[in-house]
DNA sequence: GTAGCGGGTTAGAGTTACTCTAAGTCAATG
DNA sequence: CATTGACTTAGAGTAACTCTAACCCGCTAC
């Protein structure tokens, strides 16, 4: 597979995965005889994972530590558990400061009613 | 009030809140005898807002555009309502986003079970 | 056969939105 | 009167992309 397909399926732009391979945080990429990379089913996986990490606000450093681990192998198992527990949890806080500043936008807009005047700020 | 009152009170550290002035997201601030800025009530309810909407995802160049509208008085009301409904709109696909990833990290951890062995990358 | 197209490659510059540092001012306190 | 602590500024540094420039390679069309 080509990186634009491998783009279009995991949801990273071809940018961004070149940028991820550069700065280690994709295992190793086999390269054709033509110089261009080859992404199987199984590195495709990887990148969608790491796109909801990215895509829910995970730090790069984050991520790095976790592609160091699944290299590593069995013995990094119990850290990367750990590491998408915690992310799991900020999600659901991130979620919780969502529904709350959806609250305070209701209350603006109903303070700009249809028929009230405001005199922000 | 001082800055690191503002700051404590709005939510937005002090080098943003100098920050957003440079850049033109804030109202006029008046300055003491001293060159220090005071913020007044008022200022902090619109520095509480912008620290929700940058929290939440909303560019500075649309907080701009929001700032502007704001100080022109009653005639952008109307474009200030779509601003923060718009914004209110995504918020919601936002939380969707992160109810999604949710589910994917919890399918993750699950396969790193109690006592499985996983093999990624 | 070579001109051009459509993919890929790299290094490195540009962007956004902070975040911090350096160097300085001023008011109050020991 | 020196130090402390809070503020001021301009500008450097950072994170995470995002894009540009310059290039290579294989293919079809003339």
């Amino acid at each position: 597979m080509r990186i634009a397909e491998a783009s279009e399926a995991c949801g990273l732009s071809a940018y961004t995965i070149r940028f991820y391979e550069k700065s280690g945080m994709l295992p190793k990429i086999e390269r054709g005889p033509d110089g261009h990379r080859r992404f199987t089913p199984r590195l495709i996986e990887w990148l969608t994972l790491l796109y909801w990490l990215r895509e829910t606000g995970m730090s790069l450093k984050q991520m790095r530590r976790f592609t160091t681990l699944a290299k590593a192998g069995d013995t990094g198992i119990a850290e990367r558990r750990k590491i998408l527990a915690d992310h799991a949890d900020t999600l659901k806080a991130k979620r919780a400061k969502l529904e709350k500043c959806e609250e305070v936008l209701a209350i603006k807009i109903a303070s700009y009613g249809p028929d009230t005047k405001e005199d922000d700020p």
